[in-house]
DNA sequence: GCCG
DNA sequence: CAGTACG
DNA sequence: CGGCCGTTACTG
């Protein structure tokens, strides 16, 4: 019944769509008031005009950038928002028993059957009133433009049903993207597709008018490459509008990370060969011209001079706007983060339509006629040399032997040699990685190269934000740091746990041909260097770490200077360097003995116990983790002492700096934050304790040795137990609802005995040394 | 991404 | 509440 | 297809 009303809705649609070619102005609006689900108000939200303020090229404060996300990359005056509510109440209103059901990006159906179907560009044009009311229940992406296939198999069926990002993340919001090589055969490529659907845009096979940006993949690819294709593909002299060339990463990736659109003629999203930007000898104001020039595609550009002015004049005025000028005289391209806001491209192609639709139809069949061309050929490229750059993000903090005994490891292939004929004959336990112990690394690692290059993926994604593939990733990454030999074929990899048939095959594509350049790109990239600073400010994530960046800021100094920053966040750029280096396994020890003789001399039964990487044998750490504890003590006591006693003591010696989060109830905190330095020394060092009661030393120990890996595969695996564990204790008969919703506590089960917990569980014991993942 |  | 940090 | 650690703890 639902499905009916929406298949008649789409037909509907579909309808309009193709009169509406015919020249004749939308008015689908009515019709769909009732039934459309309700999109947010952007959705028909007439593209503002951007008044871009003259006053910052480091564009909006984090403030303004997130009150314009929901107004698409413009800030919208209050009325005109709380106005588009109102609108959209009154379309859910009467009459819309159904509109539950149709959740805006939840379609069933295909809503075209051609994956040619092009729809005018009026569609999206936003310039006219009526369309103020209109509720279209397509997303973007498959009203504009074409449905790539599932990212699954090659043999996917179209992915009708692509999650978009919440509204406030579509950067690429209504943009409509031509990749080179522009079609989804390749599976990163389509990942790219897909990634910029979720962020609001369109992908379109075939070459319209309408097209924002071209994306190309793989840095390798030329100016000219794809501007021969494009010629050959019919591509209008006369088009006039600016579309913007870039390589996909780093572009969209950052994008990401800014939450913003940003300046596509920045150098290094330009393609290789790209005209060099010289507008730093323009004006800012009226660069028209010269912003053209930039990261904007030009084809055949004399010719295009030369019509330019004149077909401009009577169609966007979007050469105007200064918001279009991403230049600003003093600062070089590529430094700026200036954001692009929306619609920079000109919204309403459809007035200047008339001007070039006879080239175009005719570049349009073109391009089709070659769409489906292999543009794929991957000219291989000797083995970049993708050299040792940072190749130790994770750097090995454990030593090469631990003090304890060490057994011998070379036969940790989890698999056992014989059981595992088949091929999904995975043993259950190899599923948790807590259960198999793994050592430090040799430090010779036969598959050191397709761990580096896994580990740049891994880095891609995290930039992405694709936490989850990122996590899988990083488990893949410590199976193959298990592995004492070589692995040079998928057949051999997807055996191994966490490594499934896809990154097999892409781990024997690592090994036969050594390439991926991904990093290249990023890596030499300014932003990506400060975002890599200010990620190291204790305090700061992400998420803070963009919007400082997008408010322009590039150094520490800027952000002492200008930023308003949390306490914590004060100390960790005052003593930047200090939490950046590493602490000497010896200079924990002292730590940590100072700690122990000052609780000594405040009372004898309470003891200290330096944990985390320490515990795990490291040669060095990057923090102090130390347990504090006393038999039959309550939190109470403990915190009591604690941080009445212990921490005014050892401040007022000198030994203890600052705090940075501590417990704000006074007598069930269970930790403190600070720093700590030695007398001798001027480096201060991060410190972290912990207070346990004596009855849950064991799920402490546990928790504070880690590692992290280790901590949450051995929580997951209580947790499929029906227990839970966490750093107070191990429960069980733990009732949880359908999403993991804790619906009691269980009952305790251990928490005083490390090893009980390990036997409770099921999982062999393994030294702390062995419990790096 | 992997896994069940 | 989101963000961050901890293993 | 949905989960992927912790009803972790702390800050603002």
């Amino acid at each position: 019944m639902l499905d009916d009303a929406l298949r008649e809705k789409t037909a509907y649609f579909e309808q309009q769509e193709l009169s509406d070619k015919d020249g004749g102005d939308m008015s689908l609006g009515d019709s769909y008031l009732n039934i459309g689900p309700v999109l947010a108000d952007s959705e028909a939200m007439p593209p503002p005009k951007l008044v871009r303020k003259p006053s910052s090229f480091l564009g909006p404060t984090p403030k303004e950038l997130q009150m314009s996300f929901g107004a698409r990359g413009v800030k919208q005056p209050s009325s005109f928002r709380s106005e588009s509510s109102k609108l959209e109440r009154s379309a859910t209103a009467p009459g819309t028993t159904t509109t539950k059901s149709f959740p805006a990006t939840g379609l069933r159906q295909r809503p075209t059957s051609s994956p040619q179907a092009k729809v005018p560009e009026r569609l999206k044009r936003t310039t006219s009133l009526p369309d103020m009311k209109v509720k279209n229940e397509l997303p973007f992406y498959k009203r504009v433009g074409v449905i790539p296939r599932e990212l699954k198999k090659s043999n996917a069926k179209p992915a009708d049903n692509i999650k978009l990002e919440p509204e406030g993340r579509q950067v690429l919001r209504d943009k409509v993207v031509y990749f080179y090589p522009n079609n989804d055969t390749s599976m990163p490529r389509r990942m790219r597709i897909h990634k910029i659907i979720q962020l609001g845009a369109a992908w379109v096979r075939a070459w319209r008018e309408d097209i924002t940006h071209i994306m190309v993949d793989e840095s390798y690819h030329t100016y000219s490459q794809v501007l021969r294709h494009l010629n050959k593909a019919g591509l209008p002299c006369r088009e006039q509008r600016r579309i913007f060339l870039v390589k996909f990463d780093p572009y969209v990736p950052q994008c990401i990370q800014f939450g913003t659109l940003l300046d596509p003629s920045a150098g290094r999203f330009l393609v290789k060969g790209a005209p060099i930007s010289n507008r730093t000898a323009v004006d800012t104001d009226h660069a028209s011209q010269s912003s053209e020039s930039q990261g904007s595609l030009q084809v055949k550009p004399s010719l295009r001079q030369l019509t330019a002015h004149d077909s401009q004049t009577h169609s966007t005025p979007t050469e105007n706007s200064p918001q279009n000028v991403n230049s600003d005289p003093s600062h070089p391209p590529g430094s700026s983060q200036e954001i692009v806001k929306d619609s920079f491209i000109g919204d309403e192609p459809n007035e200047s339509t008339d001007a070039y639709n006879d080239d175009l139809s005719q570049a349009i069949q073109e391009t089709k006629a070659i769409a489906h061309l292999p543009l794929d050929e991957e000219e291989e490229e000797g083995p970049t040399s993708s050299i040792d750059h940072d190749s130790d993000s994770g750097t090995d903090d454990e030593i090469p032997e631990p003090p304890s005994k060490r057994l011998k490891l070379s036969t940790s292939t989890p698999a056992p040699p014989k059981g595992k004929s088949k091929g999904k004959g995975k043993a259950p336990s190899s599923t948790f990685q807590c259960m198999n112990p793994s050592g430090a690394a040799s430090s010779a690692n036969p598959n050191s190269r397709t761990i580096e290059i896994l580990d740049q993926m891994c880095k891609y994604y995290d930039q992405m934000q694709d936490q989850w593939r990122t996590f899988a990733y990083r488990k893949a990454i410590s199976t193959l740091r298990k592995q004492d030999t070589k692995i040079t074929t998928a057949k051999e990899a997807a055996v191994l746990p966490f490594i499934g048939q896809r990154l097999a095959d892409k781990i024997e594509e690592i090994v036969l041909t050594d390439r991926l350049r991904r990093l290249d790109s990023t890596r030499d990239d300014p932003t990506d260097q400060v975002l890599r600073l200010f990620l190291g400010v204790y305090g700061a994530g992400l998420a803070q770490a963009s919007k400082w960046i997008q408010a322009g800021y590039r150094t520490l100094d800027d952000l002492t200077t200008k930023a308003k920053l949390t306490s914590s966040q004060k100390i960790g750029i005052e003593h930047y360097s200090d939490f950046a280096q590493r602490i000497p396994r010896t200079e924990v020890e002292a730590h940590g003995t100072t700690i122990k003789s000052a609780l000594r001399t405040l009372d004898p039964t309470f003891s200290a116990t330096i944990m985390g990487s320490y515990r795990r044998g490291a040669k060095d750490s990057g923090d102090i983790d130390i347990i504090i504890t006393k038999p039959s003590a309550s939190i109470a006591q403990l915190h009591s002492l604690v941080f009445k006693t212990l921490i005014p003591s050892l401040t007022s010696s000198g030994f203890l700096k600052c705090k940075l989060a501590t417990s704000s109830r006074t007598d069930d905190g269970t930790k403190w934050h600070g720093v700590s330095c030695l007398p001798d020394s001027t480096t201060w060092r991060r410190l972290d304790l912990l207070l346990v009661p004596e009855e849950e030393m064991g799920a402490a120990l546990l928790y504070f040795t880690g590692n992290d890996i280790f901590n949450r595969s051995i929580r997951l695996l209580a947790s499929k137990k029906g227990m839970r564990l966490n750093q107070r204790g191990l429960y069980r008969d733990v009732v949880r609802g359908r999403n993991r919703e804790k619906l009691n506590e269980g009952t305790l089960v251990e928490g005083r005995s490390e090893r009980k917990i390990f036997e409770i569980l099921g999982v062999p014991w393994r030294e702390p040394g062995e419990r790096i993942c």
